[in-house]
RNA sequence: CUAGCUGUGGCGCAGUUUGGUAGCGCGCUGCCUUCGGGAGGCAGAGGCCCCGGGUUCAAAUCCCGGCAGCUAGACCA
């Protein structure tokens, strides 16, 4: 391609609605531009890179034996109100009516309108497994969309669904995508890793996240640094044994801490430490209360407790209401003398000794308060948040927290949306059975903010090979004989089947180095009177600086080796 | 949704405090010079100053009400 002629606009000055530099560079670079917040067209380049993306994921799917299909952008409400996600995606969908009323709903996802073309196909056993995707556009109403393409409100996706017998088929097809997940990121050139991760509101089993590991990412994952052990922090276990703490237990004293009610000023005015402090919340848990216990020094996994007691919302209660649901006071609550209220407590609560906690009347507090003697809990379940530093779950290593960027998202959905739409097959006995489910989804041009979070230095973008727009960029410098061979050399590449551009701009050489260098295009050839005096032109590797001069006569040659070796 | 910041040529910004001619840099067009890391000169084009209402002889500027963008939180495959 001719740079004359490409619809290329970069940008010298940083946009000021920018923030991270994926979203700056892709602007600068001119790989797209918004319409409005988090709404993007594509332009040339950034496209190419979009289906580079595309077509390695299509390969991976297409080996693991998944078939590609195309399904609507718009979606019927009665279906999502048939698996009862109307309400509970709500907010998140575009929603509107047609002419006559009738109510529809932008795809968010697509699994009401995946097992809905399924239910009606799949009769037998015979027909199972299978595995259908599609690469399309998303619509999501963000409630805060950010980072440019990081969090769009519309994206482009890949979405997987498969479709077995019984669950040891699920095991075997989510493996399958599993593998084939991370066969796709390692061939689009990024260091990705496998996390366990939450289900969120897609239901379901088990689940991993695919993890772009970069400082603007949005998750925080917790790594151990001996083993393999991997997960996102809103599901991450520390490894626990139960301490047998031999201090003796203290008699119990109440004392006076007055507006000590935070754990630091109560630790402060106390004189000790947040660790021997019972931190009580009082929550209502889809409007029943409940008193969940931590240590002082430990914050509360909110996806943890949702997922124990199985409630899809957690609001703290009001400080005046503490009096109705716990005939407490808010900031001297305590498990002490509590009753008939329902206590849930995080397993390292239970070792503590002589510990701090609310007396349950206003400026008081109770010392030396020993769980098991001063008071009883029948449910101590993991509720809390990992730390750095904390033990792996699997091993004697210790955990280190990074954050990432979420690119793929697998999840084992079992039967949640079959049953709910119906979806059964017949097995060899005649017998009607609830298809069981998987999804998979990868967010294509997430990645490519994700790429560029992973691959960029002061300059611009650094393209892995294998997504790059282009792999190679021609600069001729001044006319006559340079240009000349640049047009010969550009054409005999294009021949070759590489991808090329050539800066055939009437521009000066310090604007088309910046040009190549910002849109990161991986090899770099420079065509110009001072190196072809000594009978040569230069190549540059955009990713290490290198510089090679390459013999005018094996200038071909020498482009396809050296573009052979560059990753 | 809550809070903060911001809306002025394509981009980055000044001007708003104290109302009175809309400005700078980059980019863009033409000509000349220059030509290996974002050149220089000359001459130009381009603006509903986010929108609506109000105050005033007069509003980019003051007041009221919206809208949009960004950031943080909550939220979120």
């Amino acid at each position: 391609m001719r740079m004359s002629r490409l619809y290329l606009p970069t940008l010298k000055e940083i946009p000021a609605e920018a923030e991270i530099v994926s979203h700056q560079l892709m602007l600068r670079a001119g790989l797209m531009r918004s319409l409005t917040a988090g709404v993007y067209t594509y332009l040339p380049l950034g496209y190419r890179v979009i289906r580079k993306i595309e077509e390695i994921v299509r390969q991976a799917m297409d080996e693991s034996g998944a078939q590609e299909i195309l399904m609507p952008v718009i979606h019927t409400a009665e279906l999502w109100k048939e698996s009862g996600r109307w309400d509970r995606f709500g907010p998140l969908m575009i929603k509107f009516e047609d002419r006559k009323g009738r109510e529809y709903c932008l795809g968010p996802t697509h699994e009401e309108v995946i097992t809905d073309l399924i239910r009606d196909e799949i009769r037998s056993y015979k027909d199972l497994p299978l595995n259908l995707y599609q690469i399309q556009t998303k619509v999501r109403d963000e409630i805060r969309p950010r980072f440019g393409v990081m969090r769009g409100r519309e994206f482009i996706m890949k979405d997987a669904y498969s479709f077995d017998r019984d669950f040891a088929g699920l095991d075997k097809s989510y493996q399958i995508m599993y593998d084939a997940y991370t066969k796709a990121f390692a061939n689009c050139g990024l260091e990705v890793r496998a996390v366990e991760a939450d289900t969120g509101p897609m239901g379901g089993k088990d689940s991993h996240e695919f993890m772009v590991l970069a400082e603007a990412g949005e998750d925080e994952i917790a790594f151990c640094q001996q083993c393999d052990y991997a997960a996102n922090v809103e599901r991450a276990e520390a490894g626990f044994k139960a301490q047998e703490d031999n201090e003796e237990m203290k008699p119990l004293e109440k004392v006076k801490t007055p507006g000590q009610k935070a754990i630091d000023d109560i630790t402060a005015f106390l004189n000790t430490e947040a660790g021997k402090t019972i931190k009580s919340l009082g929550l209502l848990a889809d409007g029943e209360p409940v008193l969940v216990l931590l240590r002082g020094d430990d914050q509360l996994n909110e996806i943890k407790l949702k997922n124990y007691l199985d409630v899809l919302e957690l609001t703290p209660v009001a400080d005046e209401d503490f009096t109705e649901y716990f005939n407490s006071v808010a900031g001297f609550i305590g498990p002490v003398g509590l009753k008939g209220v329902r206590v849930v407590a995080d397993l390292r609560v239970k070792s503590i000794r002589n510990a701090v906690a609310g007396a349950n009347e206003e400026d008081y507090h109770y010392l030396n308060v020993n769980p098991g003697r001063d008071f009883q809990v029948e449910e101590y379940v993991d509720l809390r948040m990992v730390r750095a530093g904390d033990r792996c779950p699997r091993c004697e290593g210790s955990l280190e927290i990074k954050s990432g960027i979420e690119v793929g998202h697998i999840f084992k959905l079992g039967t949640k949306y079959s049953e709910s739409l119906g979806a059964t097959y017949l097995d060899e006995n005649g017998k009607e059975q609830v298809i069981v489910m998987g999804s998979y989804g990868i967010g294509i041009t997430r990645l490519v903010a994700a790429a560029i979070e992973q691959h960029h230095d002061e300059n611009g973008i650094i393209w892995p090979k294998a997504i790059a727009p282009y792999q190679v960029i021609i600069l001729p410098l001044g006319k006559g004989k340079a240009e000349e061979l640049a047009e010969g050399l550009y054409e005999k590449l294009k021949a070759a089947g590489i991808e090329v551009l050539i800066d055939d701009r009437d521009e000066r050489a310090g604007v088309k180095f910046n040009d190549a260098d910002l849109i990161g295009i991986p090899l770099r050839i420079t065509i110009g009177s001072r190196a072809l005096e000594r009978g040569v032109i230069e190549a540059k590797i955009r990713r290490t600086g290198e510089q090679i001069d390459i013999p005018l006569v094996e200038a071909v040659d020498g482009v396809l080796d050296l573009l052979e070796k560059i990753e």
